[in-house]
DNA sequence: TTGGAAAGTCAACAAGGCTGCCCTATCAGG
DNA sequence: CCTGATAGGGCAGCCTTGTTGACTTTCCAA
């Protein structure tokens, strides 16, 4: 045992991995995974004239059938406008049906149409496939600790957020 | 034990993690938290008519001083001119100096000015104080296993690139 | 019946990606 | 000493996706 392995024994678990040092190798892993992690999918979707934007609409709209246009605002944390242009285009393709609310007639619930499905499936399973290798790759234990990590990265109410997702599908 | 713990126990570690529901899981976990990761810097950013790649741009000119045009494009992934906008107006206002390369005079190396130093602080601070909070939590075995997961998951060219990367800085 | 919330629309703008083309300076090999 | 290749910069123009602000329509609920 030598170097920095033996300063970190050394140090104890508290202290362990919070030098700056090993914040910024933490903060690189981030930006170029997350480079890709959107790779496999921005090449399809640059192939048929879309972008990460629409992507982004057909998971969550995928992943919780007959959300609000206002809730689907809330979980991408974008404005108005900006998700109304992406969406627009995914309604006159034929990828997302949007409907008059059920219990409230202002609102409108949003659905994929079969052709959205098949795009969304796509995407994600392309998505999928390199997540899947890189868990695979790394092992249990390592992906308990990424999402951990990940978890305590986010804000308190996207964490929220994001916990209450995991009961999902509700009924709309 | 009960539920999903139960039902993990009962497959094995092999196949663990591996359900596209958990998968999902994962896929989410990363745009939430990349979104919360870039919060902070983003901020102070927008207060000086300055965007992310101005602080990427200066994340790697700080990390590796003297490094050419040519690195740092490979470093970023990004095309000369998209590049070039960003180094322009660094330069321009006093944060980057580029100077004519030692080795081969068609070169330019790129140095953080004092005020270009100072910045990159003030943003990487704010992004470290983020990721220390989030590995506190977390734990060492976590953040093992989070920077694992984030290794397995990039292009092996660009984790060939990261890995290398520890060893820095070069002479220049 | 009326106030206000939800949704949508329009205009305008900016950052930061991209391509293609052209230019200069410089280096290295024949 | 040329000549081709390389490093960098600049210009024009394109796209996506984010922003703000103002405005309308729809429609629920008090």
């Amino acid at each position: 045992m030598q170097g920095k392995a033996r300063v970190q024994a050394m140090m104890g678990e508290d202290l362990l991995f919070l030098t700056d040092d090993q914040l910024r190798r933490g903060i690189e892993a981030m930006f170029f995974a997350y480079r890709a992690f959107t790779a496999d999918p921005d090449m399809i979707l640059t192939d048929m004239d879309y972008g990460r934007a629409h992507h982004r609409a057909l998971h969550f709209v995928n992943r919780d059938p007959g959300l609000t246009v206002t809730a689907l605002l809330a979980v991408l944390g974008v404005t108005k406008q900006s998700l109304n242009r992406v969406l627009r285009t995914l309604i006159d393709d034929g990828l997302v049906e949007s409907r008059v609310g059920r219990r409230d007639r202002r609102e409108r619930q949003l659905f994929l149409t079969p052709k959205g499905t098949a795009l969304e499936r796509r995407l994600s399973e392309a998505q999928r496939a390199r997540m899947r290798a890189a868990y695979r790759n790394a092992g249990p234990q390592a992906v308990a600790g990424f999402r951990q990590v990940l978890e305590a990265m986010m804000d308190p109410e996207t964490r929220a957020q994001y916990q209450a997702m995991k009961d999902l599908p509700e009924d709309h």
